[in-house]
DNA sequence: TAAACGGTTGAACAACTGTTCAACTGTAAA
DNA sequence: TTTACAGTTGAACAGTTGTTCAACCGTTTA
């Protein structure tokens, strides 16, 4: 069975629908809008955005992290999980110690985008 | 009175405390790091996304947006509230419509760039 | 092997966020 | 002026998210 025309939620009479309709081709996938929002997501929150300026300049184990941002390890630790499953962020053991290190350079180029527009 | 040292809440022994202290003068500060992830914030909804694009070829009005995306004129009124709050976009009224489009092209070279590292 | 330490994990809780709903404002047409 | 429509707004609700807590795993040292 086909499925049916969506019935737009909106209650408007004077919709411009052909030019709509010439934008909905242009868009992006459901899917990959989701993708972008999510891969925004990381960087929205301070205590990850804390970690990733931490290990800009070289490795740093969970102790030091938690140090750092005067955070629980539980807390740092939990955070970058959700840094690896993103795979912003690599890790090596080291004896005891897990040293995690920024995984490339695009993420420095994002926040370096994000500071511009800031600091204007 | 002086603000007390805070104790760390982490309960490490093995710190590199010299190291953590020459990272920690090289952090941006506490109200950066909000700033910046606030900023990211604005671009980790889907909606909010699927605005931006919609928006990006020309200007539209509340009632194509919601027409668009499927939603009604409240829902995306609200988070084109948080957009221009931070000044993403801008807005001319024209009779009963008012038209949004995008404030700049920073917008647009953040999406790319966070495009180019989700495409690989 | 046992103890100690660095780090991870899942559940629980509080804080936050997006959509809905109903009431409202502003503009244009009758 | 009244009506109709485009858009906004605040409260309420549900879903999401970050931290805490306690228990756990992996490695090193005694």
């Amino acid at each position: 069975m086909k499925e049916e025309r969506q019935i737009p939620l909106c209650e408007c009479d004077e919709v411009h629908i052909s030019e709509v309709e010439k934008i909905r081709q242009d868009m992006p996938t459901v899917e990959r809008l989701y993708e972008l929002s999510d891969f925004f997501k990381i960087f929205a929150d301070s205590t990850r955005m804390s970690i990733l300026f931490a290990i800009d300049k070289g490795p740093l184990c969970v102790c030091d992290i938690a140090h750092l941002l005067g955070m629980t390890k539980s807390a740092v630790s939990h955070q970058l999980k959700i840094l690896r499953q993103s795979a912003l962020v690599t890790y090596r053991r080291s004896g005891k110690n897990i040293f995690y290190s920024l995984a490339d350079d695009h993420v420095r180029d994002i926040i370096e985008k994000a500071l511009e527009h800031i600091e204007e």
